[in-house]
DNA sequence: TGGGTGACGACGC
DNA sequence: AGCGTCGCCACCC
């Protein structure tokens, strides 16, 4: 979107009756509206309407991203006069600030929204299997079907589904594209070059001090292995080996 | 209705 | 270590 076309619709409207109201009434009437607004990749479009954020995408132009929003949910999205309650929270989540933002998951199936609503639990600096987010919804043999939900979530890094990744640690598919989803999670302190070590020599599991053991990709425990109390551990029952008992964060097997 | 598809995972070379 | 194969499940015609 050009900067020109947002004027020149908010001058327009200007003339006629204040933005607050405008904005009012758009959301009254369930208009879903867009701005550009900046993410750890760069721009994005931000689409939102009276239930929450319904988009973010990256894309050349407006015109595509018009075009997409409409063949994806149907309904037409014009650029927004100015933002609101709910497009500034997720300026701010955008930004990396822990701030919420309602979102609209309504087209997405029930499903969908669990597998969402999962990957929304991991935290930042955090990276989680997708056979895991099947097994913590409780359909642990759809893996690959979390995969496909994943690939439709509407609202990339707001919902962090770039935190799920393959159960071997490398990063899998991603709508902006595996390189993009890697630097997201390297940006986040995701140390790969260290899990990367690890996984080639067939470590599945890291033992913590705490008596717990994790997945790699636990927080920051993968940098210290080799520290005191923190070892490599190559299975389960290796683990049990030891009198480690799973973590509580990462869950790293079924309870 | 039923067969095709895919951001997976385990296994076998 | 990388690459097929095959089973899995939710969705889409």
């Amino acid at each position: 979107m050009s900067e020109s076309s947002l004027h020149t619709y908010g001058a327009a409207t200007a003339s006629r009756v204040s933005p607050d109201f405008t904005a009012k009434v758009f959301a009254g009437f369930g208009l879903d509206r867009y701005v550009v607004a900046t993410s750890a990749l760069g721009e994005v479009y931000l689409a939102w309407n009276a239930t929450g954020v319904s988009a973010i995408r990256r894309m050349d132009d407006d015109g595509a991203f018009e075009a997409w929003y409409r063949e994806r949910f149907g309904r037409g999205c014009v650029p927004a006069i100015e933002d609101d309650p709910t497009s500034s929270a997720a300026r701010a989540a955008l930004r990396g600030q822990q701030v919420a933002a309602p979102i609209d998951l309504r087209e997405c199936s029930p499903f969908e929204q669990r597998v969402l609503q999962k990957a929304a639990e991991i935290g930042r600096g955090n990276a989680r299997p997708y056979g895991w987010v099947a097994r913590e919804i409780g359909t642990p043999e759809a893996t690959r079907a979390v995969g496909n939900a994943l690939g439709r979530n509407p609202v990339p890094l707001l919902i962090p589904c770039h935190r799920v990744i393959r159960t071997d640690c490398t990063v899998g598919g991603y709508v902006f594209g595996g390189e993009a989803k890697r630097t997201l999670l390297e940006g986040e302190g995701i140390d790969f070059g260290a899990i990367e070590m690890l996984t080639r020599r067939g470590i599945r599991y890291i033992g913590c001090d705490d008596g717990t053991f994790c997945l790699p990709t636990c927080g920051d425990v993968v940098t210290r292995v080799g520290a005191p109390g923190y070892r490599a551990l190559h299975s389960v029952d290796e683990a049990h080996a030891h009198g480690l008992v799973p973590c509580g964060l990462c869950r790293p097997i079924a309870a």
